[in-house]
DNA sequence: CTTTAAACCTGGTCGC
DNA sequence: TGCGACCAGGTTTAAA
């Protein structure tokens, strides 16, 4: 479900509910998320302060008086702040719950992930070695075209590398270069340094513009306070095989790329 | 080192 | 209606 847009959004809208609350209770549900949830996890959170909630591509990480929760929503994931006391579903994994109000993880997959760490989490295996985070003001078309001379294969799945660039995922990766003008199967190291300054200001325009109509139109997608994603967003190819592009009416291709859905215009993207 | 495929899991849709 | 095949927003891990 959630790109880094989607993250953020979440993000963002739990912050006000929960920030500078204290944890009254933890409720585990399923510890079988993509790691086994701690055993100890009620126990670690339980009467600590939450002083901030941060967002590392994907990941959110709330910061607490002794440690971190690293969250991941993985591919069905959400989080909804709601009333403590609401039935939780089938799904319902995780609840952190503060007085009578609950932040709830819902992953009908189970490929999310909730993680303890005592330490530094920009440390942490999982998000140690990420890459630049697209909306970093250093992510730029000189940025880009550096790190693309020395990979290989198509430019889509490089930009979907998280160890290279963090947080864009495969709707957004098809929209950026669409929006770009680059066509998915082009070798990323044949992208020229104008072109890498299309698509990386294309990335942050793509990115920056699901952020600001809440959501895009993903289709799971649920804010923190459990209302609709917002269908402001269209996308422009991703979905609409056949369908004709909104620029010069040619129909949207489709195509797969390392096993995951691509769209592209055949006119507009070269 | 790089690139690719398999794996994790549930649920919705489509064709027969 | 039922059943199997296939698809879905992600990312690690193993294999080539």
């Amino acid at each position: 479900m959630p790109e880094l847009p989607e993250v953020e959004i979440t993000r963002r809208g739990l912050a006000p509910h929960c920030v500078g609350a204290i944890v009254t209770a933890v409720v585990v549900r399923h510890r079988g998320l993509r790691y086994p949830v701690a055993d100890d996890l009620e126990a670690r959170l339980a009467g600590q302060p939450l002083h901030a909630i941060d967002r590392r591509g994907k990941y959110l990480i709330f910061r607490f008086g002794t440690g971190h929760l690293i969250l991941h929503l993985g591919m069905s994931g959400s989080l909804r702040e709601m009333a403590a006391d609401r039935p939780a579903g089938r799904h319902d994994h995780l609840d952190i719950v503060f007085d009578a109000t609950a932040i709830r993880l819902r992953d009908p997959r189970r490929f999310g992930a909730a993680i303890w760490t005592g330490d530094d989490p920009r440390t942490h295996p999982l998000l140690a070695r990420l890459g630049i985070e697209p909306l970093d003001e250093r992510f730029d078309g000189g940025w880009l075209h550096a790190a693309l001379r020395v990979r290989r294969g198509p430019i889509k799945q490089v930009l979907m590398d998280s160890h290279l660039v963090t947080g864009v995922g495969n709707i957004y990766a098809s929209e950026s270069l669409y929006r770009a003008g680059i066509r998915p199967t082009r070798g990323a190291d044949t992208l020229t340094r104008p072109a890498c300054g299309r698509l990386a200001a294309a990335v942050r325009a793509t990115l920056e513009e699901a952020i600001a109509a809440g959501g895009s139109s993903m289709r799971d997608f649920v804010h923190a306070d459990g209302g609709p994603g917002g269908f402001q967003l269209r996308w422009a190819v991703y979905g609409r095989e056949g369908e004709p592009c909104r620029n010069c009416g040619a129909a949207i291709r489709a195509l797969r790329l390392g096993q995951r859905s691509t769209y592209y215009c055949p006119a507009c993207q070269r």
